[in-house]
Formats: structure tokens, sequence, C-alpha cells
DNA sequence: TATGCTCATGTCAGCGATGTCATTCGGCCA
DNA sequence: TGGCCGAATGACATCGCTGACATGAGCATA
């Protein structure tokens, strides 16, 4: 009661754009402002003074001075050395009292805190990592596509194992540009990032190879990186689609049809490969008249209505992620108890649909990559890893219907 | 064909464990490897030099040291003055170079970038930062529950914006602790982020009114901030409800039940104000009877099952955020035609389930937040402002529904 | 009483880059 | 030919903090 969870509240909506349904702009907020973006209210005058408040300032001609600039503020942000003047003491001294190290006087100590108090005295941890070389305390997140949630799954559990480690996490994204993965990541580098965490998207990440040198722990996620050897993270992409395929055949089904995004990228390769071996342990070879790995991956629903008409058409499909899955069900509706499906991913309200999927822990993939930024920072020269993210089929009813 | 989008295969699972469906752990990844978490291949002995690389390294027995640790690196990463000594030049002619300030002669130039490029320099952005008191590029974004998927799009939508800024994003989270906010916020600070932004947890923000007056720009996103007065950006969560509600009682319901989280969160809170409101216009002024709140926001589904089978049953229902939503779903499946419904907060394949809800721009919702974070950088004293982000009502079947 | 030690604290340099100011060197004009 | 100017470049200090080392007081031991 007292103490609720506060997130609670916070609304998850679906990353797709309100689709196929007629939008009514009815209930736009307060009721005036037909501002295209959204209602500025001017926010009535609290309680707070304009700007050069800061208590106790040491010396500043408070009256003049209309723009104080954020940079030139009054009294600006107290320095070690602004601390070590009001307490009397070195600089030196009020950094050990900071940063505990050192042994220090009790009365010494008191007098400190209160003057790091008193001036609000935050240490400069910018200045703290120059010395020596050293580098800080933030690990760089390179996405791919910053409009897909798996990242952010997967940005989610990294930054909680990270968190752990006493590191924080820098998010930054290539937005679908394979040129912009090595600027992206440059400027990650530039603020000496502790660590780096890629998903990479260029066509070669070799350019990786003189950092990785120098001793920062580079990990690739979801997709391996090419002429680069580094930790990895990958899923069971090939095991998970032969395993969906496997437990359709084994209902009997022959003619299974594979929705997927093109195979140049690799998980949709691994994907297919996987849908492909399982077939053909069961004899079934010439699988290319089921396949539908369309061009840009949105045309979907197209692809699904093809299939579906052609000549012989399949009894099963396994869609080969969550996208094409969606696709499925708006092509073919919710109630189509006449053909077994499969979707690799799994996806909210899944389990209400009865959709049976290749599912695996989004969370789990986060921290394992989190771990290998961890375990190599501690063991800089161990060979890469490669880590499997395990997959498994989750039973929904779709998935275990035999051929009609 | 040749450039595919690659991101679109990424896949895109729900956050929610597989759940009522029976599990199959049958295709765990490879074959081998019983371990809990992940498989390890030992990752085959690939095109890599152990450690010492680096080309043409200035000096340095590459014969000794088996371990080179990762600060002290042969080379070491360069610096101004490595480049400077082998271009010939001082450290600031270089630094001129690489900022592309002041002029420098066009042989001279050649000269400094051939070295940039051999010693691959990069600049050090903590270094640079550091002099005058000068803050980073980076803007901390303090999440709330990391778990939850609606601060990653949050987080999205203003990653993007800021990236225009020429500004890049720490994130961090709360952990849904409220004594941790203080200390996470802290740590930003200690980074000197450039600005903050900030969802509220803690019962009490004023302890960031001296940053605040030392010019950080500070944002306060999804909840209003306590005791702080600071730019906010707000869902329209009541007039959101509230035209749910309307266009409920426009069909004639009044007996209207409410699914929602505890309302001592704003965001339920202002979500109920906007529930009642409606049914108050139309004269219904007594709704406890149909309000379920429910302790931890957990249990949705029994609520649900609760006010489905008082004795007046409610004939519409307003699920006052996705969760709530999808507990719906599953407590009265995907077929109750009989039950008119609105959500507040879109989901993917709500159209599929022609759920109707209450949408808005999450992407949006992200831009504005960074614009906030840009304007004040530009203009620091200008008066806080109250962005709202609107909604509205996306009509798809369930909640277009007269009463039985 | 001298020696040696510990504890508390201070001095100084330097991390890497850049703002400020100084210096050098050609010309160019009177 | 002398002086002046601007372009190109360098020297130096400095941002805030901390590692290495120094200092000095107090105290116990030989």
């Amino acid at each position: 009661m007292v103490t609720p969870s506060p997130a609670d509240d916070a609304p998850r909506p679906s990353s797709s754009a309100p689709s196929s349904a007629a939008t009514t702009p009815a209930a736009s907020s307060a009721s005036t402002s037909p501002a295209p973006s959204a209602t500025t209210t001017p926010a009535a005058p609290a309680s707070n003074t304009p700007v050069a408040s800061a208590a106790t300032a040491p010396a500043a001609s408070a009256t003049t001075a209309p723009v104080a600039s954020a940079a030139t503020a009054p009294p600006g942000r107290a320095t070690l050395a602004d601390v070590a003047r009001l307490a009397g003491v070195s600089a030196k001294t009020v950094s050990r009292v900071v940063t505990d190290t050192d042994t220090v006087a009790p009365s010494t100590r008191a007098r400190v805190e209160a003057a790091v108090a008193e001036l609000r005295f935050r240490p400069n941890f910018l200045a703290r990592d120059l010395r020596h070389g050293a580098v800080s305390k933030t690990v760089g997140f390179v996405m791919g596509d910053i409009t897909n949630p798996f990242y952010f799954e997967l940005g989610a559990g990294m930054e909680r194992e990270l968190h752990r480690g006493g590191l924080t996490m820098v998010l930054t994204a290539t937005e679908d540009d394979a040129s912009a993965e090595e600027r992206v990541v440059g400027s990650l580098l530039a603020q000496r990032v502790r660590a780096l965490v890629v998903v990479p998207i260029a066509a070669d990440q070799s350019y990786l190879e003189h950092e990785r040198s120098l001793g920062t722990p580079i990990v690739c996620v979801d997709r391996p990186p090419v002429g680069l050897d580094v930790d990895t993270v990958l899923l069971a992409n090939r095991a998970g689609a032969a395993a969906a395929v496997d437990s359709l055949t084994a209902l009997g089904h022959r003619r299974i049809a594979y929705i997927g995004s093109p195979g140049d990228l690799y998980t949709n390769r691994e994907r297919l490969a996987g849908y492909r071996e399982a077939l053909a342990r069961v004899g079934v070879h010439d699988t290319a008249h089921w396949e539908r790995t369309d061009g840009d991956g949105r045309d979907f629903e197209a692809a699904i209505h093809d299939v579906l008409h052609q000549a012989d058409a399949p009894t099963a499909v396994l869609t080969a992620n969550n996208r094409a899955s969606a696709a499925l069900l708006r092509a073919v509706g919710t109630d189509r108890g006449d053909l077994a499906y499969i979707g690799f991913d799994d996806f909210d309200l899944a389990d209400v649909l009865g959709f049976s999927v290749v599912a695996y822990d989004m969370r789990e993939f986060g921290r394992l990559a989190a771990q290998c930024v961890l375990d190599r920072l501690e063991s800089p020269d161990a060979p890469p890893r490669a880590l499997e993210v395990p997959v498994h089929l989750v039973h929904r009813g779709s998935g275990e219907r035999p051929p009609a």
C-alpha cells in the first residue's frame, strides 16, 4: 500500500502504428491548441527562484549579469580546491575523504564533509578518469534499428547486469544504416567507454581490431562479426527453427511453408537452414516451393496469401520472426484451425492467441552479453568465447495440429 | 536485394514469460552442455594474433611480458603528443587539424592526417571536456523500471532526436527503487552529463534544485516532479481516459468498469480521474462499485473476474494500461462480443484482436523530451514548460458495441 | 636520548586536450 | 630598404583529480 511498485502504471504501447482501424482525433489533450505536436501550458509560476540562487555563494555580485550562462554560473560548480579552501585543508585531503582511500583524522574528516555538503561538491569523474589513461565506467551499446523493441529487451538485461559490476550503459544506434556503424562506434570510443557491445550491421568489423588489441572488451550480439575475433552471444537460431519443423513433421506435416526475411541476414540465414535441415531429415529436399523470404521484410502478408493459395497449399507454416507471425495472424485471422503454425520469437499475447512459438529468454540474452563484458575485463587475454542463447518450443495449440 | 534493411530480422519477443502452456525444453541449442544458462563453444582459433599486434609500434620489446595489461598495452592509445611527434609538429597543431578550428597549411595538415591515421589516433573527449569546467555531450536518462519496454520506446525517441543535436544518451534505471533515484542521478551528474531526463520515482525531487540552478537542464517525463519546477512532458492521461469513457457512454453504457493500478501513482490517478469525470458527466457519480485498482498491479485477471461476476455486471470495461488490457483478454478470451472495452495504451496485435484503445505516439513522446533538453540548452532561463503528449481513440470494434 | 616507525597531511606532477598569447616568416607597400 | 601585417605554428598554462613522494609530529623501543 505505502510502497507501491512505481512502474506498474507505465504503459507499454506497441511499436506498430495504430493500424487498420478508424482513428478519431477527438480526444486530443486539453481542448485548445491545434498544435501538431503537443500542448504547452505556461506552467504556473510555482515555488521557484529565477536562477541565481545557490546557497552560500563564496563571492559573487549577484546583481549584474542577467544572463548567467550555465558554464559560468555565479559560484559555479564546486571543485576539490573549493572544498579544500573552505575546510582549511589541502585538495589531496579532500580527495582522501571523498574517495575514502587513506586514513584521515576524524576531526579533519568531519570538517571536510561539512564543506562538501555546504558546497554540494560532486567529484568530477571526467577528471578522475583522465588520469593514467584510465577509462570511464560506461559500456557502450550499439543497437541496430532503434525502433525494434528486441534491442531494448536486450539492453534491459544488459543494463541490469552491468549495474552489478558498477558500470553504466551508453545507448546509441546505427539507425539501420550500415555505414553509420563505424561512426557511431567511434563516438563511443572517443568517450573512452570501458567496453563495447555491438549488434554488427556493417559488412565488416575488422576496423575494431585495433581497439580490441588495445584491450577494450568487445562483444558482438545477435549477429556474428566479420573479420573480427571477439566474444559473441548468439541465439540458437538454427536449432530452434529445426526443432519447430521437427515437431511439425512428427505430426505428419510435409508441406510446410517458411515465411521470413531475406537470407542474406545472419539470423534469417540460420533459421532458414534449420528449417531445411529438419525437412531434409524426413526426405523433403526441394523446399524452395515453400519458402517465402520476401524482399524487404515488410510484405509478409502478401507472401503468406501467396503461399497459402498455391496449388498444393501447405498444411503448416513456420513464421521465422515475430513480425511474420503477426502478419500470419493478420492474413488468416485468429481462428484458422485447419492450419498448423509455429513462430520464431515469442510475443505478447501469443498465449491468448494459442500461438506456438520458439521462445528464449531475452533478459538472459542481455545478461550473457554483460557477463561477457565483465569476464573479459577481468581476464583480457582469455580466448574469445561464443555463447549461444538456448531456445525452446512453447506449445500453445497452433503448432500441435496434425495435417487436415 | 543487395542492401537489405539490416534490422528486419531482429526478433521482437514479448516481455511476459511464456505462460499458460506446456514447455518443451526439447530443442536446446547444440546438443551437449546441460549448462543452465548458455552453450559455450571454444571458438575455433580464427585469424587473430595473440595480443600485441598494433602496427608500427614506436619502441617496444614485443618479446617479453606475456600478459600485456589493457591499460599498459605496448604502444598504448595514441595521444595528441604521439601524433605530433610522428608528424613533426606541435600538439597544438594536431589539435587544430583534428578539431578543424584554425587554418593549417595544407602540407602540414596532410602530414598530421597521415600520422593520425597511422597511429589510429582518436581524441579523448574526457580530456577535451575537462577544460574550462565544460561538460560532456551526453544526456542522462533515468528510467524507472528497466523491465518496462515503455521506457525504451521513450528512450529510443529521445536518442534519435538528441542525436541530431550531437548528443548521446546515457541510460540508467532506478530499478523500481525510489531510494535509488538520488544515487543514480548523482552518478550521472558525476559524469557531468549535459542534461538530465528523469522519470521521477522518489517522493521528492527537490534535491535536484541545486543542480538546476547551476544550469543543468532537467526534464521530467511521464510523471511530474515534486518540489522542483522544471520542464515536464506528460501524457494526456486524464483526457484520454475521459474520451474513452465518453465514447462508451455515448453508446448508452452506464455500468463501466475500471481496471487499473493503484491510484497513488500519478498516471493511474489521472486516468482514474478522467474515468470518473466522464461518468459524472452522464450522471453516474458513485463509481467505486466499478473500480478495481488492485494492490500490486499484478492481479488484474482476478479483479476482472470479480467485477464481471458481481450482481449488476458492467456492460463495458476501461482497462487503464496495456497490462490490464492483456489481462482482460486472458480473462474473457478474444471473442467476448457482448462486452465493450477500451484500453489505455496501444499494444501489438490490438488491431488483429479488434481491441479499441487510447493510443499515442511514443516516439513523439521521446522526441518532445529531447526537444525540451535542446531548447533549454539554448535558452537556460526560459520559464519551465509543461508539454502534454496528445492521445487519441483508435476504434477497432471492441469499444463500439452498445450495451447488450 | 637517539633511532625508527606510524599516522596525518601536504606538495607536485601529470592525465590529454585546448585557449591564450607569443613567435617566426614571407611578403607587400611606402 | 624598413616596417608592418597576416598566416602558420609553437610554448605554456590549465581544467579537476589523484598517484608518488615528502614532511612533520608523536611515540615506542633500544
